[in-house]
DNA sequence: ACCTGAACACCGTTCAAGT
DNA sequence: ACCTGAACACCGTTCAAGT
């Protein structure tokens, strides 16, 4: 009874060793059909057959848990952007369009990394240096793009930090909306579309 | 003992007639010093020496209360944007500009509101009408704006829902980065310094 | 009409104790 | 080293019963 023959599969594979990067999937699993405030620890453990207590010997608490998955999604995050990034260097404003469709779609995709990021019950940033880190990674990213464009003489000159601030303000708040279903529109295409609009007026100039 | 002389004062002022509005005002103040997650009714009930039942004859439950304040924060929103954008009725860029920051600075000076408007444990706006519809009654005061300059020949030619979409996109962005303190800004008069830059950088086109 | 008290099914977190 | 079980102090929500 207490040993397992060759063809039985353990119950709960969970019990040693991988715990830890178990409750991450599973968090994020849950994640995707709910929000952070409705995520227990406790159901976590349920789902993954291991007693409620157990999740604190690998988290400090609750906060903890979501700060590691804002640490995971800053780093998709980078990955996704950079990759955007990368396909035309030599056009910065295209560049620049296609970096903030990439940071917009990375919230439509992984709402449940996003959510956690950024706004609703995320943990603040500011207790978590790695996910500030993580955080500052990703700008310094989008700052480049600025600085690239700038050298190019196809972004107006300024404290690239600021135009970075204009620049991801705008996508965020774009993300933030489209999630909270604030705006309009009703598929992946429209969205593509609203944004490439947004961020080509930022470009061109509202005022005249 | 069961009836009050003249000088005593009730002990529970709101066991009768008023406990709707009481618990929206305790609710305000609870908020302020945390967020939305943890706002309990319970709570709310404890501090106005109710039982903790009574809310439920007056909100049908946590989201209920929590839209109700979010109409009474769009309803503020629109007032305070209101009178900013009728401050200069003919300067368009100034209008705009002033436009943008009143958006920011309502959401630094009502954080309770703003967060429970948007984002975190926000009830979904699309299952209360009525705080739906005071949102783009907000939305429609930034359309005035963007119209009016249009005519004025100071905004770009362009559909106008696009336009305003493109600008509150940008000050929504500013506010909740400001919020979750994910911009290095210390003080009120640095947030509108970098919010009118911004606005200003959206103006002006950050391509060339 | 409005409120109370007990009840139910949940939480996060801690801690002694087990293997 | 990692996990369990009981315990504590909370929740939201419901419902019979009180005034």
């Amino acid at each position: 009874m207490s040993t397992l023959t060759a063809g039985d599969r353990p119950a709960r594979p969970y019990h040693h060793g991988n715990l830890r990067p178990a409750l991450l999937a599973e968090a994020v699993r849950v994640l995707a059909e709910g929000d952070a405030a409705s995520l227990s620890l406790r159901e976590l453990a349920r789902r993954l057959g291991v007693s409620h207590a157990a999740p604190y010997r690998h988290f400090a608490d609750k906060d903890a848990l979501l700060a590691a998955i804002a640490q995971q999604g800053f780093e998709l995050l980078v990955a996704q952007v950079e990759a955007a990034a990368a396909q035309h260097p030599d056009e910065p404003a295209r560049e620049l369009a296609d970096t903030g469709w990439a940071y917009v779609r990375f919230a439509l995709h992984q709402p449940q990394h996003f959510q956690v990021m950024f706004g609703r019950g995320a943990p603040p940033a500011t207790a978590y240096p790695e996910v500030l880190a993580a955080g500052q990674q990703a700008f310094g990213r989008l700052l480049r793009v600025i600085e690239d464009g700038q050298r190019a003489g196809r972004i107006v000159s300024g404290e690239p930090r600021e135009l970075a601030v204009a620049a991801w303000s705008q996508v965020h708040g774009l993300a933030i909306l489209l999630l909270d279903r604030q705006l309009p529109v009703v598929d992946e295409a429209e969205c593509e579309a609203l944004v490439r609009r947004c961020v080509q007026i930022q470009q061109v100039g509202l005022g005249r």
